[in-house]
DNA sequence: CCTTGACCTAGAGTCACTCCAATAGGCTAC
DNA sequence: GTAGCCTATTGGAGTGACTCTAGGTCAAGG
């Protein structure tokens, strides 16, 4: 398929393709005749968990080393797969704590929310 | 207070808060004999709030509109009030969707690491 | 033959900081 | 009284992760 669909089914731009692609964060994508690019179904399952990484805020240098570890021809290795599994998990930790900070904010937030609600009741009376 | 202090007690980089200033996202801060910016506890409150929106990522654009909101003459008017808060609200729910989309991604980077830890200690054996 | 449309590339622009270089005032120490 | 150091000031450059623009190729359709 070409990147049109693979945008669409990935969720990532296309303009993000080509900067991951550029990036060295993609196995080679096939050209057609024209010049433009060929995916495969692994290589849209291969953005689409790019996709994931990324909207969890991985850092793309760490993206990049999981592509990385994940395309090397030793890739199946279990010291690779250790490698990328720690990444994975340190990544984890980050999220969680980010959630932790979310939800804190949240509750800021509704707090904030119920005071000018309270306020403006009583302005409005 | 100087800027070191309030960079302190708001979890603000020195940096980000004269970007702020320089924003026009705070109210004007009162300078000594020596140009140096001098801190109000107000001010500091003040910079507290934008800490947590911007942890929780509202578009510095969105903070300004609260800002110039809350430090307009007429800032304690309803119509001011019930502006803040339609964007307060406006941001619990954009916020309350990262938290969804997050937690989704949590659960697929669970599930990729419990298949790696899997793979991994059958390779082992 | 000309336009449309999907794609290509290199490179500039964006957002929200973050860092840096150059400068200045004030305090201690010789 | 001046050297060194600390904390501040400013404008401007740099960063990360895109995102957009300009200018171009090629194939098909009217």
């Amino acid at each position: 398929m070409r990147i049109n669909e693979a945008s669409a089914r990935s969720g990532l731009s296309q303009d993000t393709i080509r900067f991951y692609e550029k990036s060295g964060m993609l196995s080679p994508i096939h050209r057609d005749a024209r010049g433009w690019r060929v995916f495969s179904a692994d290589d849209v399952n291969w953005l689409c968990t790019l996709e994931r990484l990324r909207v969890t805020g991985m850092p793309l240098d760490d993206v990049k080393r999981f592509a990385i570890s994940a395309h090397a021809p030793d890739c199946n290795a279990p010291k690779q797969k250790a490698h990328r599994l720690a990444l994975l998990k340190q990544h984890a930790k980050t999220l969680a704590e980010r959630q932790a900070t979310l939800e804190a904010c949240k509750q800021f937030l509704d707090h904030k929310i119920s005071l000018y609600s309270k306020t403006l009741e009583v302005t409005d009376g």
